[in-house]
DNA sequence: CGCCAGATTAGACAAAGTCCAATAATTGAA
DNA sequence: TTCAATTATTGGACTTTGTCTAATCTGGCG
């Protein structure tokens, strides 16, 4: 509810560090996506933007979020095959994802290493590398 | 086209031996599944299924996809965020992933080692860590 | 003011996957 | 083998996530 950590004006510098245009739409995304600091999927940055009241559409939240995206604002998260989140948090970092409950929480980058990457094929490089810890409730259907 | 290493009776004891019945459409399916060393799509093993002539509806794929991977003899590989891929290799091991063509090559589980993974809070458990290098072409779009 | 590029929009569309009620196949028992 | 019960398969409707398009809106600038 609370703890919007980005105000309106760093917002808009923010976007415009990207060559982003700041409009309304946009900056209302952004800010939902900063303020809180969650990994959230399209439908639930659709609903919480219109909360108050409904001025933004769902093509304009896709769109949005495909040019964060692309800009390099945001980062996506692929661990839930039904819905693509999206992480605020552009730094190299890792992922708990809870089976049971959907929940994703970060794992610092430097927490972890990784040795033993293969060599890649010529021609080809490395765009990131992503672990996702898989965990659930140790007791999962109590029989 | 070729390459079938699993005959007909060893898959049936496959199965029998996860505690399915074999019928003829699992068989099918687990002969696509077994025969060639891939990760395939639902989509594709659909295609493939009723290469020769239909006889495997969309449901008894993704029916005996989901029973499989309940029963442990397939894994879901999330990669993609349109897609789920099914792994017939159910060791630990990790995957390489060309963003550009979908392509999806194992890494051995030997070859990675991680360090540093953290606590996990109580009452929750691992299920598995996936590790996805993505990889693409180093030349991307030449500027 | 009026122009124009860029942004937003509703709603049609597409693809992946699930669900359901009807039908078909398999199995075990006699 | 035959029967009945269980289990599997099926077409098609449906849901969800996401894309596309053509029309409209916006805002900066001369």
């Amino acid at each position: 509810m609370e703890a919007i950590s980005y105000d309106r004006s760093s917002l808009i510098a923010l976007l415009r560090k990207h060559g982003i245009s700041p409009t309304h739409q946009r900056l209302e995304i952004a800010q939902v996506l900063f303020g809180r600091c969650h990994h959230l999927a399209a439908d639930q940055i659709l609903a919480m933007v219109n909360e108050r009241h409904a001025e933004t559409s769902k093509a304009t939240v896709y769109n949005t979020l495909n040019l964060f995206r692309d800009r390099g604002l945001i980062r996506e998260v692929i661990v839930d095959p039904k819905r693509v989140f999206y992480d605020p948090n552009t730094e190299p970092h890792h992922h708990l994802y809870n089976v049971d409950t959907g929940e994703i929480a970060d794992i610092a980058a430097e927490a972890l290493s990784v040795s033993g990457l293969p060599d890649l094929p010529p021609g080809m490089v490395t765009e990131g590398v992503d672990i996702i810890v898989r965990v659930r409730a140790s007791y999962p259907s109590v029989g």
